[in-house]
RNA sequence: GCGGACGUGGCGAAAUCGGUAGACGCAGCAGACUUAAAAUCUGCCAUCCUCUGGGUAUGCGGGUUCAAGUCCCGCCGUCCGCACCA
């Protein structure tokens, strides 16, 4: 059979992939003599088509995986579907499909497209957690956690949407108002399921300390999350001596500048308060006609109620601040009350510029210690305490201690701990979820569902004609005998929060009994994941709520590790230019696909009538402007290698990738340059050597790996380059031949299908297995890995004057003396001897003159 | 509002420890091959000047140092997250 001048990728995809197929090329092993890698990318949500981010995210972790089979590990590398989700309801009331349906062709259709990019999955581990043998056992751990202590019930609020009478998602309120109905959204108080993350909140905290595989910047965020902050809980008594309320404050040193008290409409004593003012009641009514999100609360213009109560400062009883109701303060940070100190809160000082309320100086700024505060802005920067009777001078940090000390000695506050992190609440009143396997039974309560009647399944049939829960408005489902008395009795209807399903799915890969959650063995064996890559948009909740999990069921006995993911890689977005034109003044543009335009250096035209359009900046690809590559085209057009090689390419793998039909174009030529350049493994010339040449094949062999193990893909990508460049340039040689050969087996974890075609043509004597999805990483020669020869720099006063060549590892006074010597330098110097010689060994000379 | 990051040629970037800024790629320009096109190959490609050399350049302004893209201080710009989107 003649070699074929051009690589065919689709039949190559194809062939191979069917290859890899029948050869289970990729099922794990489980041979414990082997070193375990375990390469988990976050699992996808099923929503219909994979995009280039998935492409961009499975092509790294694939290739990462691939690279640790050729290293002899035995490689873990499984997916599996994040099922359960708010999309398929919507799906289920706009075009009237059943969710489980919408969500299973959804899951055909992707699992489809994502085998097509060829990646070396285990694919006899594939999940859904929409399917009761993987939820049933989420209900099962969740009854473990409740009967440890880690589930509780308490209220909340929720969005309400008072025309559909549905609860909504933060994402279902559009500027305050219900998506579908317009309503203007309230708050609502319910009864929900909570997760008592905030018992774990101190070794969450400190378990970021042994994370040194993580991203600084998500131990950062996750860290001022949690927000661990010492401060001091003290009570106000009400002006007269009767009992009042609790505050808390991370700013004791800044007592003496409080200028009012100000609680939370949701605090009990306001709600109390309400019952007798009715102007109080309207007061609260408006704060809560607003969303949940932290966002339209720290925003929202700052409003406040004068309750006409006061209370008495804790250092002067005389002294007598005014107790407001105000829409920023928290119920649920604290204590849900504060004193108010508007000339070092910004918070506070807009709020008493709005109200009128005095402004006093605590905290010297600089030299300006004058009690009365000007100025808009609060000061919050570090000063000694002025104004402030027995602290004044002391820094604030000497000042929060002498308070808290003070408060403890006379018994009227305390020095304590408070997070931000709050409790997470599971529940959601929505049909497309895991069932929370409990019974609200008359006679006995809250009753758990015995582990014998799990799974709770879902019915299939639901009605999603009208908003709301279909669980609830269930004819049967709901309607069971209680498990304890045996009485009549209805089912918890709230379903569970689907970062539920993803805090314990990489437990599931690794082991998948059908009558437990998992086997400790097999866990023990496999976790932690040596490798998570995904998106930076989970920094926080997904990345803390699988670690409490882990760590939850640590403490239940159940798994011995406490962290889930040894190393975690975020990955950026994939960005592309946008089109448009505009429609008029006031109107939004009109955006087109990028396969409705023409290209080129100057700018775009539209296809369709030759005229320009606009350029707009590179954004992330998003339906709504239109910026979006499908990869099924993409694929049938370039195949897999160039697509995998294109989303390797050029930006490193945390930063944005902008698409380009360059850039895709380009990595196809490449692709087609190596098949060219693989097809002269058996031209050796004369059979010689080419020292030359070696070196570089062996630092390419030793840079790749490091970088592929890095994750430093595109400077992988670089070397491969530059070793095809030298390769191309160097003279028919035996090491020419060989280094054709090994380049195979360098691309083979990035392009996999040409590195198999380009293998499979090899004579069976030059290659050690029959595919390359089976051959070993070419191992480097250490002595070829340092050059003998090196370029040393010679500056003088820091700037570049001169550069020489000498051997490798020369003394400092042989580097100088070259240095001193070159004529150059020597006519510059003219004949005045240096000041000082500054030598850096095999790198550079700085002489100062 | 709070929290976090990022900023280097026309573009994506590299410079791993404070030590020759711009490797590698994209786009572009010139040439070779070709009846022609595609493909392929070769060369050029930060900027300015008085051009065998020299000056200026890593968002802007300062600082430390023999030496700063890298360290410190202050700005500006862009992006991400904010607990019921996944």
């Amino acid at each position: 059979m003649t070699r074929e001048t051009r690589f065919g990728a689709l039949a190559a995809d194809a062939r191979w992939q069917k290859a890899w197929e029948a050869a289970n090329s990729f099922a794990t092993t489980d041979s414990a003599d082997k070193p375990k890698a375990y390469i988990l990318e976050m699992f996808p949500y099923p929503s219909g088509r994979i995009h280039m981010g998935h492409v961009r995210n499975y092509a790294m972790g694939d290739v990462l995986a691939r690279f640790k089979r050729m290293t002899g590990h035995d490689v873990l590398h499984p997916m599996g579907w994040d099922a359960f989700g708010m999309p398929a309801e919507n799906a289920a009331m706009e075009k009237g499909v059943h969710p489980g349906n919408w969500t299973r062709d959804n899951i055909a259709s992707m699992r489809a497209q994502l085998k097509r990019l060829g990646l070396a999955i285990d694919w006899s581990r594939e999940l859904a957690t929409c399917e009761p043998d993987y939820y049933g056992q989420e209900q099962a751990l969740f009854l473990d956690l409740f009967a440890a202590g880690l589930v509780t019930r308490k209220h909340s609020y929720v969005n309400w949407d008072p025309v559909d009478m549905t609860v909504l998602a933060n994402e279902q309120v559009i500027d305050g108002r219900g998506w579908r109905s317009g309503a203007l959204v309230e708050k609502k108080k319910l009864s929900q399921w909570f997760l008592k993350i905030t018992d774990f909140a101190d070794e969450l905290l400190e378990g970021l300390g042994s994370l040194d595989n993580w991203p600084d910047k998500v131990r950062l965020m996750q860290e001022n999350w949690i927000g661990k902050s010492q401060g001091l809980e003290f009570s106000f008594r009400m002006a007269g001596g009767a009992p009042g309320f609790d505050v808390f404050t991370t700013r004791p040193d800044t007592l003496y500048g409080a200028s009012f008290a100000a609680i939370s409409p949701d605090h009990p004593l306001a709600e109390r308060l309400a019952k007798d003012s009715p102007e109080l009641a309207t007061f609260i009514e408006e704060c809560r006609r607003q969303g949940t999100a932290a966002e339209q609360i720290d925003t929202a213009e700052k409003m406040g109620f004068d309750t006409g109560l006061s209370v008495e400062h804790p250092l002067d009883p005389n002294w007598h601040l005014p107790v407001w109701v105000v829409n920023y303060v928290l119920m649920d940070y604290g204590t849900g009350a504060i004193f108010g100190c508007p000339a070092h809160d910004q918070r506070d000082l807009d709020f008493a510029h709005k109200y009128g309320l005095p402004v006093h100086r605590v905290i010297a700024d600089g030299d300006e210690t004058a009690q009365h505060f000007t100025g808009t802005e609060a000061y919050t920067g570090p000063g000694k305490l002025v104004n402030s009777h027995f602290l004044d001078g002391m820094t604030i940090d000497e000042a929060k201690t002498a308070i808290i000390a003070r408060a403890e000695h006379e018994e009227w506050g305390k020095g304590t701990t408070v997070w931000r992190l709050r409790d997470w609440g599971v529940s959601r009143q929505r049909y497309w979820g895991t069932p929370i396997p409990f019974v609200h039974c008359p006679a006995c309560g809250m009753v758990p569902v015995p582990k014998a009647q799990l799974p709770v399944v879902l019915p299939e049939d639901a009605d999603f004609s009208v908003p709301g829960n279909p669980l609830d408005r269930h004819p049967t489902w709901k309607h069971v005998a209680c498990p304890g008395c045996g009485g009549e009795a209805v089912r918890e209807t709230d379903t569970l929060d689907t970062f539920v399903d993803s805090s314990w799915y990489f437990l599931r890969f690794a082991s998948a009994p059908s009558d437990k959650p998992f086997d400790p063995e097999v866990i023990r064996r496999w976790l932690p994941v040596d490798q998570y890559i995904g998106g930076i948009e989970h920094a926080i909740l997904h990345l803390l709520y699988a670690r409490f999990w882990t760590r939850a069921l640590n403490k239940l006995g159940m798994i011995d590790i406490r962290e889930p993911f040894a190393s975690l890689f975020t990955q950026g977005m994939v960005t592309h230019e946008t089109y448009s034109r505009s429609q008029g003044e006031g109107l939004p543009p009109l955006f087109f696909t990028p396969d409705e335009i023409s290209r080129n250096a100057d700018g775009a035209t539209l296809e369709s009538d030759g005229a320009p359009v606009d350029v707009g900046r590179v954004i992330k690809m998003s339906k709504s402007k239109k910026n979006v590559v499908d990869p099924d085209a993409i694929l049938d057009q370039y195949g897999a290698d160039a697509a995998r090689w294109f989303m390797l390419s050029d930006s490193p793998p945390e930063r944005d990738l902008p698409w380009s039909e360059a850039g895709i174009e380009g990595a196809w030529r490449f692709v087609q340059r190596l098949w060219r350049l693989f097809g002269d493994t058996e031209n050796m010339g004369d059979g010689a050597e080419d020292k030359g040449l070696s070196r570089k094949l062996h630092q390419a062999i030793a840079g790749v790996a490091a970088d592929v193990e890095s994750l430093g893909f595109n400077k992988a990508v670089a070397k491969i380059h530059a070793l095809a460049n030298d390769i191309e340039k160097a003279k028919p040689s035996a090491t020419r031949a060989e280094a054709c050969r090994t380049l195979i087996l360098l691309v083979a974890p990035m392009m996999p299908h040409l590195a198999e075609e380009a293998w499979a043509a090899l004579p069976p004597s030059q290659r050690t297995t029959a595919m390359v999805a089976d051959a070993a990483w070419p191992i480097a020669d250490p002595a070829l890995l340092i050059d003998d020869e090196v370029t040393i720099a010679i500056q003088m006063a820091g700037k570049l004057r001169d550069t020489m060549t000498l051997p490798k590892g020369l003394d400092k006074d042989a580097v100088e003396a070259a240095a001193l010597a070159r004529p150059r330098i020597a006519e510059l110097l003219g004949g005045a001897a240096p000041k000082k010689v500054i030598v850096v060994p095999d790198r550079l000379v700085n002489i100062v003159p």
